[in-house]
DNA sequence: ACATCTGGTGCAATCGATTGCAGTCTTGCA
DNA sequence: TGCAAGACTGCAATCGATTGCACCAGATGT
């Protein structure tokens, strides 16, 4: 910046408006300043700037994983709404461990990082102290809570809509595939709605319909086969997301089961894996684009110092599709429905 | 720091050694200067920190997409890799868009990057320009190139390989789904490798054969029907990785085709969804680990003034998987084998 | 003709750490 | 007892920008 200075003959301060506020400088000095930068090919120290601003534009984001979730979209969304702001993200990936979480964003502060992106409402006290002690922007996706501004999807409701749409068609012996609630209040709040609304119906759901698994296409398969072992197995099963659900759809086609005539099948998160397969998995849209773009533009907002607040439940739609069907067993001609028709409700 | 520093009833200076080399602190000060940094909640200023050390421990990424791709797994293990060398990572997401990654990049290293990650050879030529102006480490994944520190795998031989199973089986129409070669050295090295094997058999490459499709299971379903619709249909696809494979096998599925018995199909890296399938899909397993690994520790060893080299081919694996079989019409009992088996060949 | 305003520029303090050097206090050894 | 070595600690410069304030010249108003 000082060769950049005595080059154009100016001084330093001269520069620096140069760039960050070039109507403040006379157009002379402005063309004069802009030609020794090009020859200099002087790039700005951010880091400087940073010290003296207290700003990074840079935002910190944890997600739980990356491989076959919904959380990839999550975060080429989020990445694309943030850096039209002129954020930068920085990405960790912390494995659904909250002491990992935690040490990571500890370490994002450190850095510097003007906000904070999280997944669900379960996080280390500590952390959220930190955050809060240091009145930097954070928001929470994918799940709302009173205390944290967050926005994302009702899913025990979404939940109880999908299985009502199984119990409507007729079944009755209804199971779930779904990850371990301990570590995720949005999976638990998903299994609590099965629960609802097989209660509103007086249908029981036993602990052997209620399968713990890792996501995954190949655990899933090994979870279905589990439930197809049982002597009195499910006719309908509701998986904790679509790559579940065609996990256990291709277990059933493994086993000569066909879906849905043998087998019902939903999933959860309307991937293209799950629309992609015949028959297209029932499931429900969860609106990632909204939720990022609402998400952004709040902590945008925060970092611009505006006193906003963030605290939403976004619409959810089902997707009814081929992989649901009546059971076979107990067909009542009232409630069939072509089963490759498309319906849709709103949440 | 200097309300820490006066709790202590010590100089800033022994603050930071506190931190920083606590063995050069004596014990008794150590402790008192600990009590007060727990005390007051201090935690140290990590761009004040990067100012004076001119270091960030942040390492740039950019790659084209993140979505149903081998990108994900890219990310997640380079992450890995970095945060165990105390490196967090700085992600974009540049759409195949060289001028974005560009822009993408030159903010990052205002940013202080510590070192770049890129995906493949092609890159803005003023980019490259910066970066070695400015003797930033950087590496290139996925594929390998003389201008740049590089590790990848040697697609053209995989592909030919591969190719080579499928002539082997006795096909002689065979076809790609491929995706646009001009954004991508890597898929353009894979078509070329069907094309030498087409050719070391002297067997025809159409262009009709050659179609070109996003990565997605609906588009490269598409390109399938399309395919399926052509006066002589080929019977073997060679698709750009296991995601279009899947997309393509489903399409014929839907048409009431069975792969491998009516169609084989060949995908390329070895994704859980290909795995999965019934049939598994034949494929390439690239060893993302060991390329990230290498990667990560070639970026930390640059980034501590070693003079280390990196121009790496990683070994891939052909894996015969159930997808592909001899052709129907042209069926020779002598290369006949069983399906299901796997067979394995290393490259 | 004089006061006032305004646009353009430079000075110098500041952001919050790190670190070479020098000073002080022990301790060890001859 | 004297002196060197060694262990701690503090001083102050430094990293590379930003920005409030002061200053100056020229324009404007009365």
């Amino acid at each position: 910046m000082k060769d950049v200075a005595s080059l154009a003959k100016v001084s330093s301060s001269t520069v620096s408006r140069t760039i960050s506020r070039p109507d403040r400088v006379d157009s002379d000095t402005l063309s004069r300043v802009q030609a020794a930068i090009a020859t200099l090919g002087y790039v700005p120290d951010g880091v400087a700037r940073s010290l003296r601003t207290q700003r990074t534009h840079t935002i910190g984001m944890c997600i739980p994983k990356l491989g076959h979730s919904t959380f990839a979209e999550t975060v080429e969304r989020m990445q694309a709404e943030l850096r039209a702001a002129g954020y930068t993200l920085l990405l960790s990936i912390t494995g659904y461990d909250r002491q990992q979480e935690a040490t990571e964003v500890t370490a994002m502060i450190q850095r510097g990082v003007d906000g904070i992106v999280l997944i669900g409402g379960q996080h280390d006290a500590r952390l959220i102290a930190l955050m809060k002690a240091r009145a930097l922007p954070y928001v929470v996706l994918w799940s709302t809570h009173d205390d944290h501004p967050s926005i994302g999807f009702d899913h025990r409701r979404a939940m109880v809509q999908l299985t009502t749409h199984l119990t409507d068609l007729g079944h009755s012996r209804i199971a779930t595939i779904m990850a371990d609630v301990t570590q995720n209040d949005r999976i638990r709040d998903r299994l609590l709605g099965v629960g609802d609304a097989l209660a509103a119906r007086g249908i029981a759901f036993p602990m052997v319909y209620q399968r713990i698994t890792q996501t995954g296409l190949t655990s899933a398969g090994s979870a279905m086969a589990e439930l197809l072992a049982l002597p009195e197995p499910p006719t309908a099963v509701a998986c904790v997301n679509d790559v579940v659900a065609v996990g256990a759809a291709l277990e059933c086609q493994r086993q000569g089961l066909s879906v849905p005539r043998d087998m019902s099948i939903m999933g959860f998160g309307d991937l293209e894996i799950g629309a992609a397969q015949s028959p297209p998995i029932t499931t429900v849209h969860t609106p990632i684009e909204a939720m990022c773009k609402r998400a952004a533009s709040y902590l945008v907002d925060r970092i611009a110092g505006k006193d906003v607040e963030l605290r939403e439940l976004l619409p959810t739609e089902i997707l009814v599709r081929g992989s649901t069907a009546p059971p076979v067993a107990r067909l009542s001609p009232r409630s069939v429905q072509p089963s490759s028709k498309k319906r849709v409700a709103r949440a």
